[in-house]
DNA sequence: GCAGCATTTGCACACGCTTGCAAAAAGCGC
DNA sequence: GCGCTTTTTGCAAGCGTGTGCAAATGCTGC
């Protein structure tokens, strides 16, 4: 390793003519020095480029200032661009973004975990697909604040950001009913995580509240391959649905392929489709998804807010509502 | 905030029967203690539930264990694909990834920069669209290892890994040729990226060996709406191209999609398509893109290796083939 | 000038760890 | 058992910072 040598307060003390004490202050808001040797320390730190050593500050103040982004899929369009925006507001925040991959199930997500949190992190923020509970306990087990995004474990202490995903469901319904769609399909994955589920169910509920029974089916991970499996197994039904509300708008766009280039089918003439997260692809001409937004922008506000406030932080649970872009694969928007 | 209270190295020792400076030992590699101590000491840990403190030991070692990892663009797939390869290549070698977000391109990219540099990490790895010499610069003279992905600025001491653009690009247009193509276009953002404008030299000068003049197109940041914008002018030309190598697959579908809902042209018979970096979507059955791939893993365990090799690591250019991925943009393929 | 007060400043200790050094223990050949 | 070498151990001095406390300084009103 190349020898580095950082400057310490010790030495822009040295050269501002003040104690060691005055330079730390100078760089600690709200702490009791003149303005005259702030200003002395600042302009000795500026020649000198001198930089707080964050790892002996955290060593003292015993908050790192390090938040843990813990999450899996994240070559994927939703998580990516929600990492875009914590990480971004994070740095608002004058706040520095770990990140924990969970993408291989071994144990190495224990590993990478532990390895966050000897770093002290003084928070996490869930986004992961695997709602492995021994990983948010571990968490607040030292003592960090934890925020939970669309995944509903009743975890207290912790921030919990959900969607209203039975809500948009039974809007679903109505666009639907309203297209003039009678044989409803929702099309899943595996993955079981509980905003998905929670998008089958109230989709689910909402048909049947017309009286109108719903064709599920699953497979796989949540992603564009699973949706032109889906889509074999639904199109190829005698009784071959009219509307699919897909959990995802990767399942979407993989089961609109499918639809259109191997079953030719046209949408929305022949099939209409709603999506969930209007990734960017939803927009694209050749997918036109009609599907709801996710608050992103807000959802990372409301993470960061929370984690950075002073004082305790208790456990709280917050809704946000999902916006429904029209587009064009349901008929009559 | 709450307290929070973690075990240390002296309780540990307390209740393994020995000094601290063996609980220490215990937790590093290599170092002088008897199996008969470290596993009392490994028990003792493991019942207290002790966690090195990585503040404390960075401070001592003079080496964090963080890499930083400096990206703009993270939501796009290219960037996210190699971002999630290079946190599991990191995770595997026992780093753990700081991510810096550069999007917004005022003060906030020095600031959050400053802010990882304060937290000594080891070195950084740079996948961020803007050139941004100053920044490079102040990686190094803080010590840092770097790594420079995909721009052949020549940064002394650090790592590059490029592509061979040149090479790929005269393979385009041997495909073009034999697709029967003769009126050659290249689709670039703006950006002016040293890798982006390799592949444009080098489809301009492989074109001219064929006698060909290619027409290039330039709008914008790098992404689909780009493409369309391109699209727009290219298409409306008197003579329009029969083929048009793309400096990137976001552009490509952009291209692809407003060729054909736009100009109702088929693909590839009226127009032949190339792009770059076989992202997920080119795979698409709406696209079907015949694109490069980017050997994203191989890159990822470069970069891994060589940061966090020991010794001085001096620097060093490495330049990686692509590889040619055949699909249906094409003809004969 | 002085008492009385608020504001600044420096000292010194703490944070949790690593590591050089010397002392202690262990191993070995006889 | 004794000399010798090799391994293991504990001590203590750091690493670069924050902060309580007491001393010092600066004000104010008389």
């Amino acid at each position: 390793m190349s020898q580095r040598d950082f400057v310490s307060a010790d030495e822009v003390a040295r050269r501002a003519g003040v104690s060691r004490s005055a330079v730390s202050r100078a760089f600690t808001p709200g702490a009791s020095v003149s303005d005259a040797t702030r200003q002395k320390v600042l302009q000795a730190a500026e020649e000198l480029g001198y930089q707080v050593n964050h790892l002996a500050r955290g060593l003292m103040r015993n908050e790192s200032g390090i938040v843990c982004l813990i999450v899996s899929d994240v070559a994927t369009p939703y998580r990516s661009t929600l990492l875009r925006e914590l990480t971004l507001q994070l740095q608002l925040a004058g706040k520095v973004a770990m990140l924990i991959n969970t993408d291989r199930s071994d144990g190495s997500v224990n590993r990478a975990l532990e390895q966050a949190i000897r770093y002290r992190a003084d928070a996490s923020v869930i986004l992961s697909g695997l709602p492995d509970k021994s990983i948010t306990e571990l968490c607040l087990r030292s003592g960090q604040r934890l925020v939970l995004i669309n995944r509903d474990e009743d975890q207290s202490g912790a921030l919990h950001i959900n969607l209203d995903d039975w809500e948009a469901a039974s809007r679903v319904v109505t666009a639907f009913m309203r297209a003039g769609c009678s044989r409803l399909a929702f099309a899943n994955s595996e993955a079981g995580t509980p905003s998905l589920m929670a998008r089958e169910e109230g989709f689910i509920a909402a048909a049947r509240e017309h009286g109108l029974d719903v064709i599920v089916e699953r497979h796989g991970s949540t992603g564009y391959e699973a949706g032109r499996v889906v889509a074999q197994r639904l199109l190829t039904r005698k009784e071959r649905p009219d509307a699919v509300f897909c959990a995802t708008d990767l399942l979407a766009c993989g089961l609109m392929d499918a639809a259109r280039h191997q079953f030719s089918l046209s949408i929305p003439q022949q099939l209409c489709i709603v999506g969930f997260d209007d990734i960017e692809q939803a927009s694209w001409s050749s997918y036109r998804l009609t599907t709801f937004a996710q608050p992103i922008g807000a959802i990372a506000r409301e993470a960061v807010a929370w984690l950075s406030q002073g004082g305790v932080a208790d456990g709280r649970s917050l809704t946000l509502q999902a916006d429904l872009i029209w587009r064009d694969s349901v008929r009559g928007g």
